[in-house]
DNA sequence: TGGCTATTGATATGTTATAACATTAACTGT
DNA sequence: ACAGTTAATGTTATAACATATCAATAGCCA
């Protein structure tokens, strides 16, 4: 599992294949990709950073997609749900998955200075959580792991 | 470091410890524990539970404690920056911490049926996470770690 | 005492998210 | 093609969470 979002990478092939593998779930699921929900994915695929549901509104609303609040929550709502998109707690804003299809308990670095978000995987590392729940008799449904800080090029910046 | 939260514990005794150490540690960095700040607290003490901002703004209300937004968010922020309280991120909510002087990477298990939360630690097990975030040259500030699911008393109920 | 800083009081507003209900589109079986 | 059903959208309103701003006051200390 790669950690995409601060590195550099082939963004434009990276986009179509998410979309790609996004069109393929929805057919094999019958899940339905509606005009709303196909262009707030490419909205949050434009770049691997964390957009506002009212940014993402704005977007749409000057494409005469929706103009109301509903509108943009409803698509980040199934979005979210077939795992096309996370929400990024710390932010309360909300990105593209980077890993469509091997995503199973996502990870974020989240750059405090320029709000990039790379998203990696922590399916193999949750050892102490995991026993603390079991040793609590706890049982987890969903992890939030964001960890928030400097990506490398705003720590040359401060530099 | 043990998760406390959903086990049976001497909660008078985990009260008045956390606020005699807060008092402690106020009286050593020469930070003031005002009324407001020092009854939030015990608010939040209360329970091993999560309160919103409006929560705790309305018990302190009934007290005379001041009634608007501000206070209670000045509160809270006093409290979290003392490391008194943390701010669970997944419910925009605030809990006292239940490690108070020994706590450096709190993580968190949160019932979604009754709202309480244990509190646990992570120093020792930021492995993945650390080694995705070197990897990527990403410097980490802070770590939010939050897990929800169902407490053991709620897994009772549903079965 | 005077000057500095931290805290509180108060009003307003900004930001994020959902409830509720009417309408329209898509699918299903006949 | 048709009615019955469910999913999606349009629209209005409001709930819930959070901060900006500025004036007033309290504590500290030279």
């Amino acid at each position: 599992m790669n950690t995409i979002g601060f590195a550099p990478h082939d963004h434009g092939n990276c986009v179509a294949d998410t979309l790609r593998k996004a069109e393929q779930h929805c057919a094999d699921n019958g899940l339905r990709l509606t005009p709303v929900r196909r262009r707030s994915l490419e909205i949050l695929l434009a770049d691997h950073r964390a957009l506002g549901a009212y940014d993402l509104l704005a977007v749409l609303a000057t494409e005469g997609l929706g103009a109301q609040p509903p509108v943009a929550y409803r698509a980040l709502d199934f979005l979210v749900k077939a795992g096309f998109a996370h929400k990024i707690e710390a932010l309360n804003a909300y990105i593209a998955c980077a890993h469509l299809g091997e995503c199973q308990m996502p990870a974020f670095l989240i750059c405090r200075a320029c709000n990039s978000v790379a998203e990696t995987d922590t399916t193999l590392g949750r050892g102490r959580l995991n026993d603390a729940a079991s040793d609590a008799g706890f049982r987890i449904e969903r992890t939030v792991v964001e960890a928030e800080g400097l990506c490398p090029s705003c720590q040359k910046d401060t530099a």
